[in-house]
DNA sequence: AGTAAGATCCAC
DNA sequence: TGGATCTTACTT
């Protein structure tokens, strides 16, 4: 197993583009109820929000300005801002950019290296599919909304009975970049290539196309 | 106040 | 392909 090392909260400050591929490789671990799971991150996306970086993010949560619901991502980097998709799943992003600014990097899926027999207990799934997508990942980790979100991945603080830590691996040789996964229009093209994955992992989730991003990405390329 | 859509997943 | 399930944001 490669060998990783405590993520640092200042490391993690950059643009959540130029964290995102950082991620790939690293350890996730979460205490939850006295249940561990650990997870090697392998496909993630990045998320900006209104003015930050270069580039707006139409697909964002933070598209709009800072609210009651996204306020974490706006917060300290290497908090997770945890949010439910769909009223049903609770998804994982680690914030990151400076303080004040919105950034965060949504860990799409991961491979179960430790916590095994727990994380099939809280899912049951098994074996690749385990955390082989954003709402499955949350499931497994233990991490749930509202009464997570916001807890500190850089000290260890409990929240409500978790406690989450991120250890950060040398930067992979290969990574791949897409598309992200089920965002609407021109966001979910590749005009914004923000997905990154470990290529030919068998973790990684299927792609699918957001509402009106296969439409959007024709019209790209057709003018 | 009402409604449509959502960074998803699963069963049909 | 549609339902689950609930929060948010935009429309009356």
């Amino acid at each position: 197993m490669r060998a990783t090392r405590p993520a640092d909260r200042s490391e993690l400050a950059a643009l959540p583009l130029e964290v995102a591929p950082r991620l790939l490789g690293a350890e996730l671990r979460t205490t939850v109820d006295g249940d561990s799971v650990a997870l090697r991150i392998t496909e993630v996306e990045a998320y900006h929000g209104r003015g930050t970086g270069d580039l707006p993010d139409p697909g964002s949560h933070a598209r709009m300005g800072p609210t009651a619901r996204n306020a974490t991502m706006w917060g300290e980097p290497g908090h997770l801002y945890v949010y439910l998709s769909h009223g049903i799943h609770s998804c994982v992003n680690v914030v990151c950019g400076p303080s004040g600014t919105a950034g965060g990097v949504l860990l799409r899926a991961g491979e179960v290296i430790d916590g095994a027999d727990a994380a099939i207990a809280r899912s049951g799934r098994s074996g690749r599919d385990l955390a082989r997508g954003p709402g499955r990942l949350g499931q497994v980790a233990g991490l749930r909304h509202p009464l997570h979100d916001g807890i500190d991945a850089i000290t260890g603080q409990p929240l409500n009975g978790a406690v989450a830590t991120l250890r950060l691996a040398d930067p992979l040789e290969e990574v791949a970049t897409g598309p992200r996964v089920g965002v609407a229009g021109v966001a979910g093209t590749h005009a914004f290539p923000w997905r990154f994955w470990i290529p030919g992992d068998p973790t990684v989730s299927p792609f699918r196309w957001g509402r009106g991003a296969a439409a959007a990405a024709l019209d790209l390329t057709g003018d």
